[in-house]
RNA sequence: AGGCGCGUGGCUCAGUGGUAGAGCGCUUCCUUGACACGGAAGAGGUCGGUGGUUCAAUUCCACCCGCGCCUACCA
């Protein structure tokens, strides 16, 4: 009896786990070393957004980052996982925001430094949750390196290259259309307006002549907007409308008078082929009025209220607006059409709230120039997306890329650094804080504005680093090796760190894009907080542990798909977890105390062999399949070999060996052997289990964090043993299947006599004639060369075998003709495919020799057992 | 409109140019000194449809059907 009989029958996670967290963050295991000599794996987490706590997709992707960081760190590098947080303007500014409308508060109620003091405060609540809930998860984070995207470092970085570019002509400020938010008053980029087909309507409205004439009807989605018409425009060569040119039209509602004009970029076929011009409220109509001189006029304020400009509907709301000039058109008889139409409605991403294209004053960042060398530097292979179908997803939207607004009308981020004089009205962009106007001294008011949150993000991989200095983790770190996030932010993030990073660091920020899936629930839908399906990584942690959560989403982590997350799942990977912790547990029981005696690899028994056999292969297809991010195989390997391999076959072979003086010690040597390889195998996937069996073993080394990662040995590959093991197994299986159909007590133990002409097959046999008795609960076992001729006896062929097993008293006639009749069909159905193969001539020419020579000997193998089943049904009918 | 992806046993999903796999579920048997979060043995699939390439197609190609997702300034 040993101390590891104090081992516990199930495995507790939340016994061990905070316990080696802490061991290996106070023994400094996470920490990079940029002095090390060793090779390098860098690579900087997603730095989550601070509105709250991380959801199960966050385990996902983290979990996949640690399984790679881990594997590298054992594998000898200098490893740093660098950690941060996004400040997130407009979704965390949006999260307090709403905090205080619960006390029934507004931000201007506090101002804005107040505000931003309150979003700080949040910061470090949810901020905090945050890496508590990365620790409870294992991560192996270098917590002495974690950044903030709005810290002061990261800050500088962020003024840095935002000077840069406007001084290389890459940053612009101008009035032009953008996406407006009338709900969180900002402009917004692109990206972050999603669109929602819409089912909607097409207004046909009538602007009169002015000579009195019926004049041109146009056809609108949004019939407000005419209020800001300040043209109508046709086809330049559209006959139906060609009259009209030059002609002026009465604007409906406000009695504008407007012209009739030509642009090539009118729709002859949409609608009535004539388009109402809306500079101020259209992105089209700013561009053409830009093209043909036609003033704008704004119809409405930030919050999407109508303003003065609107006349009688100044201070409607616009969409009030909208049904009531509907109203007013249908009263005066200018309505000539309403129809339906099918649109894509832009929302907001953040509230979902309808975006409003409306003409104001932003930065703008020129994209075309920094998109190309990003572009290039994926198409030469300096930068390779796993799987590689996403990088095509990559060039559709590079290379048809538009400039990006990085202005947000918000409160939380980094404010832009320019400045204007309130007497000369200079504007200046500068590194350092202005209090004076460089140009004529006067005053200075910087700009209201912050940037995108997305502006500081896309330095992340340098500005952590230490940039714009040339620090020692710059040098060490970057590029980046890798970079594994979700395909969501391919554009949103990804994009933006390969234009910035080429730009601005001088490289590629990173050598790999790994892009995983979205988590769904195990029906594969999208998980939500509003549908209630969504999972919280923390419950699974409490109810089943860490180490089954991190397996499961790893044996998940098929390319390309999305995992589809359910209890029974996870439950069966908890098994997992808990059938390693039996099988250590029963390697402890065994070890009497001492470390294992050595051995001669080459005198061990066939199973041993075997297994440390089947070791190497698994360790080889291990580290294979996460070189290629197949986390999905790395874990089903390990499963299968772990369960079936040692503890389904080896474990039962060992405890017949453990009685044996000699070989006894042998056994346990390999047990332990193979058990602390997996351990270690495993331990990137499940890192807290594998620890505290780890420590309990005999070791070498402080934590199996920093052991080396098993590598295959070619000395111990032995595919003889593993081909006669195969053998050994398939009859066990065979005397098991007959037991369990003659449904034969446990107990009841049974003659087998094994038939083989073969003499290497006797001698197999023979020898492992204690092996097979054990377990397929044998009273004796006869091998011999050719089969007795036993009346009432079930027999069973295969691979040149033949099991003879007399059943008195258990033997039914009917019964067993059965099942001879069912295998026989089998083998013949076979048998035929094969044959008509073989018959055909093209096949046997043209098919590879190896592939025709299997078929032949498959074929004959099929022959003589379909010999053998015939010959004992001819026996049974005679009976 | 363009792009990407998916359609394999009851469910959720892997996979492969040449005898179809897993987890869970299901059936039968087993409380054997590691583990009932366990052991043993099973049942269950014309791999969405139609053509084509090939000696051979679930696997490659084309088209079709169904389902997702992404990108897009048609009022």
């Amino acid at each position: 009896m040993t101390e590891s009989n104090s081992l516990p029958k199930a495995y507790e996670p939340k016994d061990v786990e905070p316990r080696w967290y802490r061991f290996w963050e106070e023994r400094g295991l996470f920490l990079a070393d940029p002095t090390s000599s060793r090779p390098r794996f860098a690579m900087v987490i997603p730095p989550p957004n601070v509105t709250g706590s991380l959801h199960i997709g966050h385990a996902f992707t983290l979990s996949l980052q640690d399984i790679v960081v881990r594997w590298k760190r054992m594998s000898g590098h200098d490893v740093l996982w660098l950690p941060g947080l996004d400040h997130a303007g407009i979704a965390t500014q949006m999260v307090v925001e709403r905090q205080l409308a619960n006390q029934g508060l507004r931000k201007e109620d506090l101002g804005r430094e107040g505000f931003e003091a309150r979003i700080w405060a949040w910061k470090e609540e949810s901020g905090g949750k945050i890496l508590s809930q990365l620790r409870l998860m294992g991560f192996s984070l270098d917590w002495t390196r974690e950044r903030f995207t709005l810290d002061a470092r990261l800050s500088r970085a962020v003024r840095e290259v935002f000077v840069s570019l406007y001084e290389q002509g890459l940053v612009y400020r101008g009035d032009y259309i953008v996406n407006w938010c009338p709900r969180c008053v900002t402009a917004l980029s692109d990206l972050e307006v999603m669109s929602h087909p819409t089912q909607g309507h097409l207004w046909h409205i009538r602007y009169p002549g002015k000579d009195g004439g019926p004049g041109v009807v146009v056809a609108t989605t949004r019939p407000e907007t005419l209020l800001g018409d300040t043209a109508v425009a046709v086809h330049p060569e559209d006959e139906r409308h060609r009259h009209l040119l030059g002609k002026t039209v009465i604007l409906p509602v406000l009695g504008r008078e407007i012209p009739v004009v030509a642009d090539p970029f009118v729709d002859r076929e949409f609608g009535t082929g004539a388009v109402k011009i809306t500079p101020a409220h259209d992105p089209n109509d700013f561009q053409a009025a830009e093209r043909l001189g036609l003033p704008s006029i704004n119809i409405m304020d930030e919050r999407g209220v109508l303003n003065e400009s609107a006349g009688p509907y100044a201070g409607f709301e616009r969409f009030d607006a909208r049904s009531k000039i509907v109203e007013q058109l249908t009263a005066e008889n200018l309505l000539v059409a309403t129809t339906a139409h099918d649109l894509a409605l832009g929302r907001c991403q953040r509230c979902n709230t309808v975006v409003e294209p409306r003409l104001s004053r932003q930065w703008f960042v020129k994209t075309k120039p920094l998109a190309e060398p990003a572009i290039q530097a994926v198409q030469d292979g300096r930068i390779a997306f796993v799987p590689d179908n996403w990088s095509k997803t990559y060039f559709e939207w590079m290379l048809n890329i538009r400039d990006w607004c990085i202005s947000r009308q918000l409160w939380w981020g980094h404010r832009i650094p320019a400045w204007t004089c309130t007497a000369c009205g200079e504007l200046s962009v500068s590194r350092q804080d202005l209090s004076s106007c460089p140009r004529c001294g006067g005053g200075v008011e910087q700009e209201r504005d912050v940037l995108d949150t997305w502006f500081s993000s896309a330095l992340f991989p340098f500005s952590t680093l230490g940039w714009p200095d040339q620090t020692p983790d710059l040098a060490a770190y970057y590029p980046n090796s890798a970079m594994m996030t979700g395909f969501d932010i391919i554009f949103f993030w990804v994009a933006r760190m390969i234009m910035m990073g080429i730009r601005f660091a001088g490289d590629v920020p990173f050598r790999q894009v790994f892009i995983n899936g979205l988590v769904r629930d195990e029906k594969g839908d999208k998980m939500s907080k509003t549908k209630g399906n969504d999972v919280d990584p923390l419950e699974v942690i409490d109810k089943h542990g860490t180490d089954a959560l991190r397996f499961t989403l790893a044996a998940l982590a098929a390319p390309g798909t999305d995992p589809s997350l359910g209890e029974a799942r996870l439950l069966g990977y908890k098994a997992f977890v808990n059938k390693l912790w039996n099988a250590s547990r029963f390697a402890l029981m065994n070890l009497e105390g001492e470390r294992a005696a050595g051995y001669d690899f080459a005198s061990l028994p066939v199973p041993s062999r075997w297994i440390l056999s089947r070791q190497q292969e698994v360790a080889d297809r291990v580290e294979a399949a996460l070189g290629e991010f197949r986390f999905d195989q790395a874990a089903h390997q390990l499963y299968h070999f772990v369960w079936d391999e040692v503890c389904d076959w080896y474990i039962e072979i060992a405890k017949g060996y453990f009685a044996d003086p000699t070989e006894g010690p042998r056994a346990r040597a390999v047990l332990l052997e193979v058990l602390e390889a997996s351990l270690r195998l495993l331990h990137p996937i499940m890192p807290y289990v594998t620890e505290e069996i780890w420590q309990r073993l005999p070791h070498e080394g402080e934590s199996i964090m920093v052991a080396p990662y098993p590598k295959a040995q070619a000395s111990k590959r032995d595919p003889e043993a593993e081909s006669q093991m195969e053998r050994l197994m398939r009859v066990v299986t065979a005397i098991r299947t007959i037991r369990a159909t003659y449904e034969v007590e446990r107990r009841k133990r049974i003659e087998v006599t094994v038939a083989s002409h073969a003499a290497a097959d006797r001698a197999l046999l023979t020898a492992h004639g204690g092996l097979l008795t054990a377990l397929g609960g044998l009273a004796s076992l006869l091998v011999v060369e050719a089969a007795p001729e036993t009346r009432g006896a079930i027999r069973q062929a295969l691979d040149g075998l033949e099991l003879v097993i007399p059943m008195a008293g258990l033997f039914e006639i009917e019964a067993e003709q059965a099942r001879l009749s069912k295998e026989l069909s089998k083998l013949e159905a076979e048998r035929l495919g094969l044959q008509k193969k073989l018959d055909n001539p093209q096949f046997v020419e043209r098919a590879k020799p190896e592939v025709v020579a299997e078929s032949r000997d498959r074929l004959a193998e099929l022959l003589a057992r379909r010999a053998k089943v015939e010959a004992t049904l001819a026996e049974l009918a005679e009976a």
